[in-house]
DNA sequence: CTATTTTGTCCATGCTCTTAACAATTTGCT
DNA sequence: AGCAAATTGTTAAGAGCATGGACAAAATAG
């Protein structure tokens, strides 16, 4: 299993560490880069494109990936003509039978297991439907190991090797200590997630990562910017997912900027009027007050405990009050978001969650906030972007896979010994 | 000069950038890792010190110090005895004649030019006091210029060499392009700041930074704090200055925090009340419209255009007006705060500029909306910290001179043959 | 006065990347 | 067909850097 092996903390930010660098500082380097680059490359590369693309040479590169191959991680095909003279070239690709990550999402709504392959592609998925509100956190989570049980069965079967696991959670976590500090709408406070999963597993061994939700919807939807080369939203911008309450995430140069607890981008409780109605928080005039689900309900002139999907149709339908609704809500997230940009130096929005789909109604209105209110848009000529998030239903379950996987990329040297 | 080679770009950030390592990458950290020590400590340190210190070996540190030593950046002391047994130890100190960083500071009220050594000491200081609001950029540049000729001319007599230059600037800069983007209190728009002052000076190779006041102070900042060994401050905080407008600076992991341009920080925009007072960035109900230097001397019943000193001494002699005006800013910074804290998940707010020396009076005002506002501190029992800044009245300046000095620290081997 | 401890240097060793040469294999041109 | 050019991948020699152990130097402890 060798999850042990897993980087546990979010390190790498401060290059200026007080660690020594030795030889093998370099290879970890250079193997990492390579890795990333075949794993990232879409279609097979010769080890004379590695070369070019990474700055190295086709002597180191080569065995380089020799080392790779040797691990199980990567694998030739064979060698193809391109276009052109010279010898042949031989693909080299992710080996399907590699390391995998698993991901777990844990909702209000449903539960889901996932494996990720090192090309960051969910390769499998379990999803229960539900109502798990307020469910007893033992028997959900031997319901989840259940889960997790049958996709290490199935992964080790196809001849892959689990990497490691990571759970997603709808609230608080603190990912030092893979615990859950408070999740509001899951009832659930002050959990060892990490500890009571592998017990439930019955693999003490095994290293499990906890995140929050909208943090790693927000890692996921990297790697779809990034494939689809959309360069702007890939390096930075703020995530703001509408569930029950209202999450955030910060991404900073493709990686997570997490905060001292790793729990920056929680916009939902950015003032909006400082006299405002009380919060659940015990403040006045948060955001969710004005774009929580429950608010936008309101509203919007439905029951109370209506679902986001009758709100949707609601709007779809055209219905008055649900498009007056609409631009209420737009307008909050506009003010709250026009803060954390000029705090943050960001200009991108990503809409997530139940937001995404109405992306495309509620954009007008945040921008009309941002350009009266960011300062970069008056003072710089910045544009201000709002778009709805690509990640889908299962953005969260997808980055915590893709979480496990990260890791692996960002330090190949120590999966090298683990041969299938 | 060779001030060409300073590092120019805040990289570093990205540990898994696309660059291949070397083996003179290796050189360039351990090498960095053994200057910083060194420059850090305080006192003079060992070879043996600082191979158990850095996690090298004695061979290793005894080679990198003697090219230290080459370089002219540190010196040795006679051997001295230390406490218990064994061959005294040869003290290595940083060289008083190595190099030096030249820190500029152009503000409404003074410019000054100040050298910062290794050590991250203020070593020399010139500053002219006068009211610059509306002067004319190239003819205060000239002025600033002859201060930075006199201070190299003093720098170069004492033996010692300049690294180069940083410009504190009063607002949103492009350190990219060394440019001044807006600098509403000078009256200054979008100047080629690096351009003019090399012109200036007639040295067109000298490399020219250029940071927001800000930004720079929160700099200095880091460096006080951690000389007390204040380990919290230094880690993470929010810098928020009080001049005419706000400023502010984000530090995490004891760096500067820039965002996307490196107007990160900026909190002076954040709403207050979305249907508020209009504010000069077009929107309504900036915190700059509570808390500014205009905004809180009306609230403290002075008359228009009174100074922070006016303001000082009325707190101080117990006005009434003046301790409401108190009371009010500090609740306005609170909710503003609140919010920043909130999304960046920060717990700790240094108050800076003429904030400082209020920074008792103001703190429990903010501490009170921090308290109610912050969901750190609902939900995970944690402690915000509200303090005055250290770094006195040119901390800036400090700042600019320390960022010179901090890229030479972060790449030493580029300034390896340039012995004095 | 001797044993012990600590410092700083020297040298052999090992790891990693680079450089240069070479074999393999294809295209393109005559 | 046949040969030059191009490209890939491998191999061997070389150089840079950190390690580890041995050793001289210089102090304290007993």
């Amino acid at each position: 299993m060798n999850a042990h092996r897993m980087v546990s903390e979010r390190s790498r930010s401060t290059a200026s560490t007080a660690s020594p660098a030795r030889q093998a500082s370099l290879r970890e380097h250079n193997l990492s880069l390579v890795l990333r680059q075949i794993c990232s490359a879409g279609s097979g590369v010769s080890r004379a494109h590695l070369a070019r693309h990474t700055g190295l040479t086709r002597a180191t590169v080569s065995e380089l990936v020799d080392l790779l191959l040797q691990a199980g991680m990567v694998r030739e095909l064979t060698p193809q003509a391109l276009a052109g003279a010279g010898r042949p070239a031989t693909p080299v690709i992710p080996a399907e039978q590699g390391l995998r990550g698993i991901g777990i999402d844990i909702a209000v709504d449903h539960i889901a297991v996932c494996t990720v392959t090192l090309t960051g592609t969910m390769a499998t998925q379990r999803v229960i439907e539900g109502e798990f509100a307020l469910s007893h956190p033992e028997r959900l989570l031997a319901r989840v190991s259940r889960m997790v049980e049958a996709t290490i069965a199935d992964t080790v079967a196809a001849g892959a090797q689990v990497a490691g696991v990571c759970v997603a959670l709808p609230g608080l976590v603190d990912p030092e200590h893979s615990r859950l500090r408070h999740a509001p709408n899951l009832n659930w406070s002050d959990l060892p997630i990490g500890e009571l999963l592998r017990t439930a597993l019955g693999r003490p061994e095994l290293a499990v990562l906890v995140g929050n939700d909208a943090s790693l919807a927000a890692t996921a939807e990297v790697l779809i910017r990034a494939r689809r080369e959309d360069v702007r939203a890939t390096a930075d911008f703020l995530y703001i997912t509408g569930e029950v309450g209202i999450g955030g995430a910060i991404v900073r140069r493709g990686e997570l900027s997490g905060g001292t607890r790793g729990w920056a981008g929680e916009i939902g409780h950015t003032n909006i009027d400082a006299n405002g109605e009380l919060c659940t928080c015990g403040a006045r005039g948060c955001l969710e007050r004005y774009a929580g689900k429950a608010a936008f309900i309101a509203r919007a002139g439905l029951p109370p405990g209506s679902s986001w999907e009758q709100l949707h149709r609601s709007i779809a339908g055209g219905d008055p009050a649900a498009l007056a609704a609409v631009a209420e809500v737009g307008a909050a997230l506009g003010v709250a978001a026009a803060s954390a940009l000029n705090v943050l130096d960001i200009d991108t929005i990503l809409l997530g969650g139940a937001y995404a789909s109405l992306a495309d109604q509620l954009a007008p209105g945040i921008l009309a906030e941002l350009r009266n209110r960011v300062i970069a848009v008056r003072f710089a000529g910045a544009e201000v972007y709002v778009e709805g998030a690509l990640g889908g239903e299962h953005a969260a379950l997808h980055g915590a896979g893709l979480t496990v996987v990260n890791a692996v990329l960002a330090n190949p040297s120590a999966w090298l010994d683990t041969a299938p």
